[in-house]
DNA sequence: TATCCGATCTTTACGATGTAAAGATGGGGA
DNA sequence: TCCCCATCTTTACATCGTAAAGATCGGATA
């Protein structure tokens, strides 16, 4: 009854008169060759193609133009391809905030082992933080986009797990303490979750636009890296709490 | 050609028939009266009912369930009707938000005002916070989804500036500062990123579970409630930053 | 070397959603 | 009394996620 869903997907329009006229052999001496952007039937690694263009489509499109549909037509292929590699969308989501904590611990890991005083140590990883957000703003919406995302997947689990790893390490190193794997004081689990709430807390409101207000009215120039700066490193308030 | 949007909009049904039995002047009687659920042909308050019915699916059934034609289904009236009141779907969202917004801003304001030691109104603010986003977590993600609200609308952007003004004379007086409203100091700039920050990023990463981790190694029976308090009062890091 | 299995990708189909546009309804002012 | 127009419904359509069946090879097996 439904007019089928020609029309919407050209996708591969070359590629399909290009096999009716190009017999079987050719395709694997093409995959060996350097014409990577043309699209034999077989794509060979659709998979790590896909995650690619997932990530191109949500840096330039955001949250709401990452569709499954949309990743399929940026990497060439049919609509439903995407499906037999991840499942559904939250199978591609997950994979590709996998993909993201991955960047996003290597970024930090690089920037930690560039400090050379203290002071600079102690903030490296928190800016680095902030600026992988920035850089990659819609990365780290979608890692952080829990109800989209399925953590029982082994890739998802493990790198977001990494970052925590590292996050908890940092902080023990800070206190001059072992943090012990299964144990926690409530003074070192607040000291965690002080640490991770502040940074985390401060790129989510800095992505949506929530510190505009502020930094306006800040001294003329001040970047967000310079309020980070002063909110890590600026005297406690008067009162008994950290507020 | 396709087949039209019958059957999967029962909805109003057995006002159909209704209306056709029914003679014109029978209907602002029963608006009158006390059958509220029967369903008038012109409503009188479809938006605050369908305000109302959209909170109710968004904590039923989660922010995937939450689609304008949910709304409309549960609140009796036809797929479309909720345009009418809100333009689009980013409209109905924006509004839902700001009724959170102010939900949030009075149980907030309650709550410091039950305060009466120093260390109490300290933390009344911050619990009040977590303990609204706990009681109405829909809500609160939703309050927070920037990229499908629309800050312009004037509901919402005031309601949001109350919340954010709040905090900022909270901040303010914990200082024993006056917060002017147009210049900030560094560190009164800090102070407040860093409350703000602090609570929320706390809040976010308690919803979707990522402090699940810390809070099972922790002393048996520690709330997250607790942790959040030795958060807010345990004494600073030894080395200089406020990690 | 010929054959066939199964992984990979495409086609087709369907229900659901957001939104636009046109039609019905009736409250309230002219 | 009559008619305007805000309110709500109907109809229509493009797009999306997903399921299921068909096409297309790479490579193991014999």
């Amino acid at each position: 009854m439904t007019k089928p869903d020609t029309k919407s997907e050209p996708a591969r329009g070359a590629r399909a008169s290009r096999r009716t006229t190009s017999p079987a052999g050719s395709r694997t001496a093409r995959r060996a060759g350097s014409a990577k952007t043309e699209t034999p039937y077989h794509h060979g690694a659709l998979r790590d193609a896909l995650l690619q263009a997932a990530e191109r489509v949500l840096e330039r499109d955001g949250l709401a133009g990452l569709t499954l549909r949309a990743v399929a037509r940026e990497a060439g292929v049919s609509h439903a391809a995407p499906t037999h590699h991840f499942g559904d969308l939250t199978g591609l989501l997950s994979e590709l905030a996998a993909v993201g904590f991955r960047q996003f611990n290597a970024a930090m890991a690089a920037s930690c082992d560039a400090a050379t005083t203290p002071l600079e140590a102690a903030l490296a990883r928190p800016k680095a933080y902030v600026a992988y957000a920035q850089a990659h703003p819609g990365m780290y919406s979608i890692m952080f986009r829990t109800e989209r995302l399925d953590y029982s997947r082994p890739s998802l689990h493990a790198a977001a797990e990494a970052s925590f790893a590292g996050l908890a390490n940092a902080v023990g190193m800070m206190r001059q303490e072992q943090i012990s794997g299964d144990a926690l004081t409530l003074n070192q689990g607040a000291a965690i979750a002080r640490a991770w709430s502040m940074v985390h807390g401060f790129t989510t409101l800095l992505l949506d636009g929530r510190l505009e207000d502020i930094l306006s009215r800040l001294p003329e120039g001040t970047t967000a890296e310079r309020l980070l700066e002063a909110m890590l490193t600026a005297p406690v308030a008067v009162k008994p709490s950290g507020l």
